[in-house]
DNA sequence: ATCCTCCCCTAC
DNA sequence: TAAGGTAGGGGAGGAT
């Protein structure tokens, strides 16, 4: 990794240099040597060379320094305004009965949870694309003045829509005297039940004249905590759902969202979108839609899954029609202000029927105008509109549109992937290139480059050269259209591509829709500025420049990269621990001996740098020790430029929130004083909103805490130092902390380059010694060799450790014997729990809880019932000191993602197409780098409320903002550029978001399966041979719930009070004084003893062939494949035999259902073990199967899903 | 019951 | 100016 230099060699040439013993050295210890630099060039394991770091910082909570507000701001700012604000968040949170609470007044978190649980979406803050309305009992001028043209409805129109069980009219709700102009009642469908499907189709759809809004994610899919959302689609979603299949299509897929995403718009919002919410739907990629515009049918909108919504504005509709370009003159005719939309969604299966009933049996016609561009699409969406006067102003379009079966969007999916599999192949850019933000994706290839197909279509299509600017144009058109959004009303916030896709002929429309979803951009369109700029997204080498920057990108890989170095370590054949003679040497000459009562019998230490990256940086600067230091990006001391007024607006939720915090801090740290208030009133907007990544003890005391702005941390701590990051020293230090522990033993779990767990036990068993002489010891070693300090807490088990580790803090260590666990634990912060953040806090204070005592008072049930089944669960335990987790060496990765949120600032959709296809580019290279591929990719946006000013407190950050998510699953897993890229962007169509409102934008990838043996022998997931998996599983360690009898903590058990003792024996049904298991992993049976277990009962079932029955079979199944790492050759000959069996004697049901069932186990456990082996296991049966079918029946059995 | 998606939360 | 990433637990609600 390093150059070889050492730790310093990371440095500018004149700064490093050895210096003799620039931190406060070790004083030599007994049994080594004079300590020589110890940081000297070690080697280190080829680890990528990802960006290192990491930290951490209590739970306090300055993370999120206090400008995001926390939650449902408008409404619960209203709410207390009004002085009704009773946070009574713990009450609803708990209950699934929220209808208690919801007929009163809700708390904003109620009203949040009403809304996502009827459909709609609630959100954080106003955001005109998004917001329909804005619920409040109370605004202040100002706050009415700002949002004019907005609806301003008193919570009592949610609450009373839902005793309603419909949607009921905003109007006599509404606040503030708004101009109803065209908007004559609403018509609402009786939706058929409860308010659920009401909330969803209509809150949404209640047509926020301005129109601006939103959509967006409201699209569809119950998008993060917007208000709205949902609506059309929500409702569309839901109630067709209920009636159709095509709910689940939606709630899956893309496509099917898509349609139903129209539908929603159709309903929320009048205006244009009606049409365009088809628009999009092809515009995605996803599944087109073809809308034939038959005559007038009458039954359209009495059935009862319709749903209706006024078009408020005539003028877009009718350039949004254009898409039906079949027949635009009947779109003209029809559509037009005033007018409503009637949707409905149809089951595939009945699709034909419902086709005919309207008579437009013909509208796949093969010379529809659409149709020669559907040729290419995977998914074709099937679908006819109505459209017919119901009066003179009212136009009534029904549509049905089938959509695709889960199964065939899948199968489409499949195709594509192969297809980009293969012309990547050819063109050889199917390999990922470089990772991380160290390289640029300059290779990377367009996933459209890919599609020759996509391009044969354009020429077919003789598109205009106008291209570049259309295509530009449709993006944002259909964003905006297709989720009936946000594009709209140009007037207001006008997206800059509006215009010109209204401008759109037919056409246009076409070629551009499908451009949308693939066509290369012209290399103009394409390439980043020239300018060498990074500051933001739209800049070319933002990306690397970003990740070569970032703290958290560095603790976040570091935090990998020790994972995976303890996992290798652990699986090694032939361990060494040379530490421990060193040990046993040093021992020799301390005083103290173990005391026979003072053995343990479980003791696990806890060890965390301190201030590590001061630490680190401070070997450089000795200078500084003794002093407040900080590390910071930060250079000057603030900005060049005050930042203007957008500071108040953020201001206001930064003095809630650290106000909260400020409480949680002042207990935490002793401060006597709230420091966050202290320096809230002081930050003003020159102050540098820098992070401080790590501050000393000396700058603690001063109230200063890791994650707040630097320029909060100077208010606090005018004399404040600051020293600059060195990622590769972090990283350096970092191995030297696990390399130093690895030679004593391999029971370790890394937490973050600068924190794990150790299993002391069977070190203090083989060798006599105290756990604190071996913290001692350890402790010396490290800071010998790193020259910078740390801290150890030791006990019964990791929550106690860890728990003991804050108090050692800083350079000292703390054990807690079992037999003062109770005392201990009593008295620790209920928020110092590890899981209890800034939310949970909280509520354990409206509960009055402060300690672990006091969270002792309620019981299990209890706290099931506030905080959820398995958190109430663990918090009980926790209080208690109750943790059985073992230390756990091996890991297996679930997810990779790559994200950014910070410097997002586009302007057009070309920007953001590009910024993904390098973002693609990234995972894919993560995700090469790791040899596994993935099924499903997530996409996720950071959308600024739109009431947020345009640029937050914080220098490019993401200020207040809307989180929205949406994944895409596909048939096969995948990591090319080109597929993920592809994907991605469909996904980010549908979410419609427009492009200068995007603040942070992700890309997750789940389901991971680990690449073909063949390839690569990289790491992770990597698939061994059937030997090598043998004894590298020979020692798992599996998470176990606290629940799991086998995990309960003896030791720490037999120190809890009599009562508690009780309820935990009778909790988990135990003898009363059961001594067995000491261990903490004992009770889990020993893996080998269970494969082999499990592989005999197996057999033995098997070869009996006694089990006739089909359950006890599958059982059995499910036994097998639970039963070891690898599938057992004999096994698997077993089972064919008996399936050939089952097959001559005919019972082709029972084999089938048999097969269906273990192709379910084995491919659970490929995405668990990202192993293949079961599978293959599982296609050798089959073989074998198929051949006796052919055989006797001269067929094969259809295996097919 | 169990799974899946889309969150939220927490941690470093 | 500054570089607010990322993995995993868990819950809600819907589909199966
Ligand atoms: N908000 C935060 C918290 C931590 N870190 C980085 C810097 C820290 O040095 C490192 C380790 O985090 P810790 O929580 O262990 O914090 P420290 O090591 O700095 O202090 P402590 O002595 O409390 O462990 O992670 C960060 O960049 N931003
Ligand atoms: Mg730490
Ligand atoms: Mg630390």
């Amino acid at each position: 990794m390093s150059r070889g230099w050492g730790p310093w060699d990371s440095r500018p040439p004149g700064s490093y240099h050895f210096q003799p013993h620039p931190f406060g050295a070790p004083h030599g210890r007994p049994g080594m040597g004079p300590s020589r630099p110890p940081w000297q060039p070690q080697s280190y394991p080829r680890g990528n060379p990802r960006h290192p770091h990491h930290q951490h910082r209590q739970k306090r909570g300055w993370d999120g320094n206090g400008f995001e507000e926390w939650g449902g701001y408008m409404a619960a700012k209203k709410a207390k305004l009004q002085g009704q604000f009773q946070e009574r968040q713990g009450k609803n949170a708990a209950s699934n009965s929220t209808s208690a609470a919801i007929f009163s007044v809700p708390s904003a978190d109620e009203l949040k949870r009403i809304m996502m649980t009827h459909g709609g979406t609630y959100h954080h803050y106003y955001s005109r694309h998004h917001t329909t309305h804005i619920v409040a009992t109370n605004l202040p001028d100002s706050k009415v003045r700002e949002l004019k043209g907005e609806k301003i409805v008193h919570p009592d129109w949610i609450t009373h829509s839902l005793k309603e069980g419909r949607l009921l009219d905003d109007h006599p709700y509404q606040l503030y005297v708004r101009p109803p102009a065209n908007q004559a009642t609403i018509n609402f469908p009786k939706l058929d039940d409860s308010a659920k499907g009401l909330m969803k189709a209509e809150i949404p759809g209640a047509e926020r004249s301005g129109g601006e809004e939103n959509a967006d994610s409201a699209s569809s899919r119950n998008t993060g905590e917007k208000f709205t959302g949902v609506s059309g689609g929500g409702n569309a979603n839901k109630k067709v759902g209920s009636s159709t299949k095509a709910n689940t299509d939606v709630c899956t897929d893309v496509s099917a969202d898509e349609y139903l995403g129209i539908t929603g718009s159709h309903k929320r919002e009048a205006k244009s979108e009606s049409l365009l919410p088809l628009v999009n739907m092809q515009d995605q990629g996803v599944g087109r839609g073809i809308l034939y515009v038959p005559e007038i049918s009458k039954e359209a909108s009495g059935k009862p899954d319709l749903h209706s919504s006024r078009v408020t504005e005539s003028s877009e509709f009718n350039g949004e029609g254009l898409p039906f370009s079949g027949r635009p003159n009947i779109l003209e005719k029809c559509v037009k202000t005033g007018d409503v939309l009637d949707v409905q969604v149809v089951n595939p299966d009945s699709f034909d029927e419902e086709v005919k009933k309207f008579g437009a049996g013909s509208s796949m016609d093969s010379d529809h105008p659409l149709k020669g561009n559907c040729a290419s699409e995977r998914t074709p969406l099937e679908g006819v509109a109505c459209f017919r006067m119901k009066s003179k102003d009212e136009v009534c379009v029904t549509a049905i549109v089938k959509e695709p079966s889960k199964k065939e969007r899948e199968a489409a999916s499949l195709e594509d992937n192969v297809n980009c599999k293969t012309v990547e192949e050819g063109e050889g850019t199917g390999m990922v290139s470089k990772p991380l933000s160290s390289t640029t994706n300059e290779d990377y290839v367009l996933p459209h480059s890919n599609l020759p197909q996509n391009l044969k279509m354009t020429s077919e299509l003789e598109i205009p050269q106008k291209s570049e600017l259309s295509l530009a144009d449709d993006e944002s058109g259909e964003k905006h259209g297709k989720e009936g959004g946000r594009s709209q009303a140009p007037a207001i916030d006008s997206c800059d591509n509006e215009q010109e896709v209204m401008n759109l002929n037919e056409d246009d429309w076409d070629w551009e829709e499908e451009k949308v979803v693939i066509m290369p951009k012209s290399p103009e369109t394409v390439k980043p500025s020239t300018s060498h700029s990074t500051k933001s997204s739209k800049d070319a080498n933002f990306l690397s420049e970003f990740y070569s920057h970032s703290r958290l990108h560095h603790i976040a890989t570091m935090g990998a990269i020790f994972k995976q170095y303890v996992d290798e370590k652990s699986r090694r054949k032939n361990p060494s621990f040379p530490g421990l003679d060193r040990f046993r040497l040093w021992l020799q000459m301390q005083p103290e001996r173990v005391k026979e009562e003072d053995i343990e019998s479980r003791v696990i230490m806890h060890i965390d740098m301190d201030c590590f990256f001061v630490s680190v940086g401070l070997r450089n600067n000795p200078d500084l020790r003794g002093k407040p230091v900080a590390v910071t990006h930060s250079k000057s001391r603030g900005p060049i430029q005050p930042r203007g007024q957008d500071i108040q607006y953020e201001l206001e939720y930064y003095q809630k929130k650290t106000w909260e915090k400020g409480k949680k801090v002042g207990s935490s740290m002793l401060m006597d004083e709230n420091p966050g208030e202290k320096a809230n009133q002081l930050f003003d907007d020159t102050c540098s909103t820098a992070f401080v990544s790590s501050c000393s003890y000396e700058a603690r005391a001063a109230g200063v805490c890791n994650g707040m702005f630097l320029g909060e941390a100077l208010k606090l701590c005018p004399q404040l130092k600051t020293i600059t990051y060195d990622f590769e020293s972090y990283k350096q230090v970092s191995y030297l902390l696990y390399d130093t522990l690895a030679e004593f033993t391999h029971d370790l779990e890394a937490v973050s380059c600068d924190e794990m767990y150790v299993d002391c036990k069977k070190i203090l068993k083989d060798i006599k010694a105290t756990p604190l002489q071996f913290a001692s010891f350890l402790r010396q070693e490290i800071k010998e060799k790193s020259g910078c300090p740390c801290s150890a807490g030791l006990g019964p088990n990791m929550l106690v450790a860890r728990l003991a580790t804050k108090v050692a803090k800083p350079d000292g260590q703390y054990h807690v014997p079992s037999s003062q666990v109770g005392a201990f634990i009593a008295n620790q912060k209920a928020n110092d729990l590890p899981g209890v953040g800034w939310k949970l806090s909280k509520r354990l204070d409206i509960l009055g809880i402060k300690t672990c005592l006091e969270l002792q008072k309620l019981n299990e049930g209890r706290l099931q019932e506030e905080f959820g089944a398995k958190s109430g669960t663990t918090l009980y335990h926790l209080c208690r000191g109750v943790d059985n987790r073992a230390v756990t060496s091996t890991h297996q990765r679930k997810s990779v993602s790559a994200e950014v949120n910070y410097g997002i600032r586009f302007t057009k959709p070309d920007e953001v197409q590009e910024f993904l296809n390098q973002l693609s580019a990234e995972l894919a290279s993560r995700l090469s780098s790791l040899s596994v591929k993935a099924r499903t990719f997530t996409l996720k946006l950071k959308v600024r409320a739109l009431d947020a000013p345009v640029e937050p407190v914080k220098y490019m950050g993401h200020g207040v903002c809307d989180n929205i998510a949406r994944s895409v699953t596909l048939g096969i897993a995948a990591r090319e550029p080109s597929i993920i890229a592809r994907e991605v962007w469909k996904l980010h169509c549908q979410l419609s978001a427009i492009p200068s409102d995007l603040r942070g934008i992700g890309i997750q990838a789940t389901r991971l399966e680990a690449d073909d043996m063949s390839s690569s022998s990289s790491s992770v997931a990597k698939q061994q041979s059937i030997r090598d998996l043998m004894t590298a599983n020979a020692k798992p360690k599996k998470f176990q719930p606290l629940t799991e009898v086998g995990k309960i903590d003896f030791d720490v058990l037999a120190q809890l009070p009599p009562d508690i003792q009780d309820e935990i024996h009778k909790e988990y049904h135990l003898p009363k004084k059961t001594k067995v298991q000491q261990d903490g992993k004992g009770p889990i049976p020993k893996p080998t003893e269970n494969i082999k277990i499990g592989e005999q009962e197996k057999k033995k079932a098997a070869n009996l062939c006694g089990e006739t029955e089909t359950d006890a079979l599958r059982e059995l199944l499910h036994q097998w494949v639970a039963s070891g790492p690898i599938p057992q050759e004999e096994d698997v000959q077993v089972l064919s035999s008996f399936l050939c069996d089952l097959i001559q004697e005919g019972e082709l049901e029972k084999t089938l259902l048999l097969l269906k069932r273990l192709h379910r186990e084995v491919r659970k456990l490929k995405e668990e073990r990202q192993a293949n082996c079961w599978i293959e296991a599982y296609s050798c049966i089959v073989s074998r199967v198929q051949a006796q079918c052919l055989v006797n029946y001269n067929a094969t059995l259809d295996l097919s899903e």
